[in-house]
DNA sequence: ATAAGTTTTGAGAGCGCTCCCAAAACAACA
DNA sequence: TGTTGTTTTGGGAGCGCTCTCAAAACTTAT
């Protein structure tokens, strides 16, 4: 059934040259309709499939990409952004149909495994790699080393010479702490994610220009350091209790979450006695008893401008470094207490 | 600095023939020490990276593996069990020297797609199946056709022709109600997964066999499907409620959750009114202000296996179907109230 | 009917590697 | 020193496609 027929038996079988067939697999123009016809019925008949390689080796195309996720090994799990990226990813790249290859990068030793493999050629015709933090600049610059599209997701440290997505971390987080003041919130208090990520930076910040641009001080005591995960969360929580905040803005759902674990635990009520403000909001991962108020981000489009911005370097060219920002939205919920007042 | 060198290139560098530096290259024996040395340095400084679509062409091996993920959209999101397993099967491939491609099957339009792509020749050297739907059946099906090696996570309802891992879904669900039974619980209900998927069907029919084993009546109110969400736990414990179960098994965590948050809005106390018992127990997804009892399923494990079956399928041909079932474990929390009594 | 233009087709030359086979180099032994 | 055996090396023939270029077939206009 599946013997390995080539082009050149296809051609023979249709009474045609190997040129014609090629032709009529890749769409060319200038084949007759009947004979491109007879090619087809052979091809089909026969269940032949071109060879991948082959052509990868004539063309230098692979119309395969690779997404690079350099995490420590437990983000994975953890935070559901990396499953979502992967997704509207897999999801843009069939659309365009290319193939994708993921690697995930948990550790110095993968890294070494995984390097000269991304950088073979005839491989990868581009590589995504989601970034942020500090170490991943050495994978990007890797990448540009070997003449490599890419495309990263996340603002990097160095965005000079790279194209990249983002979301504008700081004027989200910014308005999230604006519709905690507007709601009258005094003591707000801040678990921000790791402040060597810049997602991390971006979001404080805009805590930060939130809070004295509408003329409240910030209590270094109410500012916290997460992690993105649920148990970061709850000890930066716990941390802050004492100091009493009547809000907090969680740099993340997850970390929003374990916080108000820690909150139910000091019997504190939400959003009565403590307001909640996330950040992601995710389709279909509410795990919480009661509503989480936060920024929805727009996960899904950032595989697919990632995908099309990379897909367009490799088919046309070196073009100036493209920056592209979405748009987050407030979802308000139960949380901010914005229903209550 | 990356131009485009062949092997000719570095041979003719090194002062030695194309053969010779592909023999360094793929670590064969029989080249002297100081040639290959030689050979090495010359790869080193010029940066030298191998065509993989040569190699491919040539030896007929990609030495790139793929993942079929068929999946109603919303479920890479919603389970943690996609990206877990992911996770596992992509280190596994890194270990292995092979690159993952990642299919995610999410639609009848994206199987068109995928099929061609995936049976290709010289693209893949064998694909990973995850299953346990119906529907997945023509997917095995179709990379059974195409000669292609493959390797399903999961049971698939044909399982005679393929090899697979799974675990012992209904031992484990034996175990999960056997304890609550052991706990002196009487009205025991469970939230299954979706009765077309055999995971569904397995984990069903662990709870039926100890209920009866252990000589308790079924009663089929207290029975209720349910699709792996935490909606879809949260409703499905909603129908239960009316019926008073002192105790629910639930086919995920996940579900256990959503099944959870109805119990405390109706203002049941977890464990004294009822118990709960779920499933999967996958690292650092602890959501919940109680900790859940739940079965550990070895996920990791599943992508490693997975994955050397595969390879070894690869590399030394076709054998007879191998079925690998993996072992579980009860982890007894607070939801179950053991520590309660 | 013929010339000029246009479309369709086929042949050849790679793409950069692996793998087989025979030649060359080296060792070991009589 | 020659003979045999073993290790190391090089060259050739592909792997199955794409792509250029020129020839063939078909149009259209004169």
């Amino acid at each position: 059934m599946a013997t390995n027929l080539t082009l050149e038996d296809i051609a023979e079988r249709a009474g045609v040259s190997r040129s014609t067939v090629s032709r009529v697999i890749n769409d060319h123009p200038n084949v007759r309709a009947d004979v491109r016809e007879r090619v087809l019925k052979v091809i089909q008949i026969t269940g032949y499939r071109p060879n991948a390689a082959a052509r990868t080796l004539a063309s230098q195309r692979s119309w395969t990409i690779g997404l690079i996720l350099p995490l420590s090994v437990s983000f994975f799990f953890t935070d559901p952004f990396y499953s979502h990226l992967t997704k509207g990813i897999a999801q843009a790249c069939n659309q365009h149909d290319y193939t994708l290859a993921l690697f995930l990068v948990g550790s110095k030793e993968d890294e070494e495994k995984i390097f000269p493999r991304v950088s073979r050629k005839g491989l990868l015709d581009g590589v995504i790699v989601q970034s942020g933090h500090h170490g991943d600049q050495e994978i990007i610059g890797h990448m540009i080393d070997v003449n490599m599209p890419v495309v990263v997701c996340g603002r990097p440290f160095r965005s000079d010479n790279v194209s990249y997505i983002d979301i504008d971390n700081i004027n989200a987080a910014y308005n999230a702490v604006s519709h905690l003041i507007r709601l009258g919130r005094k003591r707000i208090g801040t678990i921000s994610g790791p402040i060597n990520s810049t997602v991390g930076i971006d979001r404080m910040e805009g805590y930060r220009k939130a809070m004295i641009e509408r003329g409240l001080v910030i209590d270094e005591t109410l500012v916290a350091e997460g992690d993105f995960t649920e148990i970061g969360g709850y000890y930066a929580m716990q941390k802050l209790i004492p100091f009493k905040p009547d809000a907090i803005f969680a740099a993340s759902d997850v970390m929003a979450l374990g916080a108000m674990r820690a909150a139910f635990e000091a019997n504190l009520k939400v959003p009565e006695d403590i307001a909640f403000v996330g950040f992601d909001d995710f389709p279909n991962t509410s795990f919480s008893d009661i509503q989480l108020t936060t920024i929805r981000q727009p996960v899904g489009q950032f595989g697919m401008h990632a995908v099309e911005i990379l897909v367009d370097l490799i088919e046309n060219g070196i073009n100036p470094p493209r920056h592209i920002i979405l748009d987050t939205e407030l979802i308000i919920r139960e949380t901010c207490g914005a229903t209550y007042r």
